[in-house]
DNA sequence: TATTCCAATACAAACGGTTTCATTGCAAGC
DNA sequence: GCTTGCAATGAAACCGTTTGTATTGGAATA
């Protein structure tokens, strides 16, 4: 492979010469600029980008910690993330934690050892946790989707609270009253402010809570599918399930369908998320619109300006979301 | 952040014995090794993986090229890769091509400028095809699911055309004899091979071939709503829809049942791929098990024997399929 | 005891760019 | 005509490791 001096020596230029004529080809004349294209194009030359970011300290890479690379809400996500990046020549490294904690400490290290420049956290631990001895704004640091307040860093989320009372002021004003709730795992904050957010709108309406009626569990199609399970065996006069994931309400679909229920009229489930798969469902799911890619897109515009210096580190935003109204819930008759 | 030379200070001794500590600490004195690990604790050292990479030339990354990071299905696949990848300590980066030819000779490039060790192509493209002027074996390279045969470097995939052909023969044994396909996206290999098998079925089981009953399309859930709605109002007396892929199948059963349709009874749908949502569908999917993580991690497996010199460049793999037999297609009565 | 050998370690040269600082030459100003 | 200033370019240092080769000292051998 050719390099930098092959190029200056055809061009009968310096090596600084031909290294300018690609940085800041302005301060070439028209001329020398022009003889060192043409000599580097001839030789095929490109820059060893292993030399060049060495030297300059930073690798235009950053790191997305993934909780679950096949989870397609988070794919969603990343994919908003890659669309920003390459916009702004970022390359992408991206690495399934699995939620351990291991894995998101080791990737941490990874802009210590300078493999990337910053990280982007899809998972809900705090970077604090991670590092504790290390105080934020040392590693270039935004977290999206599950994020826990307050934070020292740049954040993106939507608020699960208004989201979940939305939706669960939706299921009241059909005139639903017993209402299980298909929560997801029991020690995730989104999981509590969703919890949170239903629990206000059943107090608007005066309907008592009752923490029987609630069953924890995976944010997946086979969490929903046992969770739903046993919720409806133990509670028979339910007529609404209100679920914290497109994936939990699709699970628990399948488990009133094979307990002999037909929806929506036995039974009314929501979800959350409006992942594409609901839109297809039968029944086409009633759910809450988190704007994935979005998310996304504004995790990596925050970590590109925290790159370049221009934010001063805890920009929270608060993306909007929207009720989307199909027919898997429907007024109780 | 310190330095190999302030360990190697601290520590009594030269960088290049710092240096050995790490990577070969066998060849130090007990004692030395000793220190220079203790020193190196001390001040937090970690190396500069930089300086590494760019010394010894190799960056222990390798690209992924993806059509489309937010599919199912390549999810699933980058999954498999993943998990590979940091078993033979290798990272990720990845790039979501768009199917785009420009996105993946760029791809290929990072190679040719160090940002990556080889690339894994989940697209159909050809690497020649990429950069013609490049003689295979120049980069390393593996192509996954969607591959074109012959190849000159390694491949892992499924046999699609026995696949589609024990599908098809399946729905031909339940009496199926008017079966619409809904096929993917008309230049594709996989759609080819595919519908190949399908005929190949049809053969045997002396029932002619009707151009007019394959509709192409996107290999989406939006794409197979549309086929079906046009094959469907053009085809009354369909019995089964042979589709290829579990979205194109679940985008159908949703037509279908706008149309009126109950299903299976009025109509038997198959599906290809076995994503996790068929399984959830209504109703549940009768499709062809891909092995899609095993073939990540085959893929991945594969490139890291290639990058250690151990294969020699054209080993194809081809992993088995099942059907997996479920709700959405019966015996038509 | 002198020689040889080997293990342990140090020295210094890479690796391939970028960037600072110095130099050159020419145009403009006096 | 001489000085000044600026644009264009070159020389060389530098980035932080790894690694080939040289050196050292002590143990083993003769």
């Amino acid at each position: 492979m050719a390099q930098i001096r092959d190029v200056s020596k055809r061009a009968g230029v310096s090596p600084a010469t031909v290294s300018r004529a690609f940085s800041d080809p302005g301060k070439l004349s028209k001329d020398t600029l022009q003889r060192v294209l043409k000599a580097a194009e001839e030789l095929n030359y490109k820059p060893n980008s292993l030399a060049q970011v060495f030297r300059v300290k930073r690798t235009n890479s950053v790191l997305v910690l993934v909780p679950d690379v096949a989870n397609v809400l988070f794919a969603r996500i990343v994919s908003g993330i890659e669309r920003i990046a390459v916009e702004n020549n970022y390359y992408l490294l991206v690495s399934d934690t699995k939620d351990d904690p291991e894995i998101e400490r080791a990737g941490l290290e990874m802009v210590e050892t300078h493999r990337a420049d910053g990280v982007i956290q899809l998972g809900e631990r705090r970077l604090t946790d991670l590092a504790p001895d290390l105080e934020a704004g040392r590693i270039p640091f935004v977290q999206a989707v599950e994020t826990v307040h307050p934070m020292h860093y740049p954040t993106v989320q939507i608020n699960n609270f208004s989201a979940a009372e939305a939706m669960a002021t939706y299921l009241l004003a059909l005139g639903h009253r017993k209402i299980g709730v298909l929560a997801g795992l029991k020690d995730r904050h989104v999981t509590a402010e969703r919890l949170r957010g239903f629990r206000s709108a059943l107090k608007s309406f005066d309907v008592p809570f009752n923490e029987g009626l609630v069953e924890y569990g995976p944010y997946s199609m086979a969490g929903g599918a046992q969770s739903a399970l046993r919720l409806l065996s133990r509670n028979r006069d339910l007529t609404a399930l209100f679920t914290m994931s497109d994936e939990i309400a699709i699970g628990a679909i399948r488990t009133a369908q094979d307990l002999g229920m037909s929806l929506p009229d036995d039974l009314s489930v929501t979800g959350f998320d409006n992942i594409d798969f609901g839109k297809y469902c039968t029944p086409p799911l009633t759910t809450v619109m988190q704007p994935a890619e979005r998310i996304g897109e504004v995790a990596m515009t925050l970590m590109s300006n925290l790159l370049r210096g221009e934010i001063t580190g805890d920009a929270q935003q608060t993306l909007s979301t929207e009720l989307v109204i199909r027919s898997s819930a429907r007024r109780l008759t």
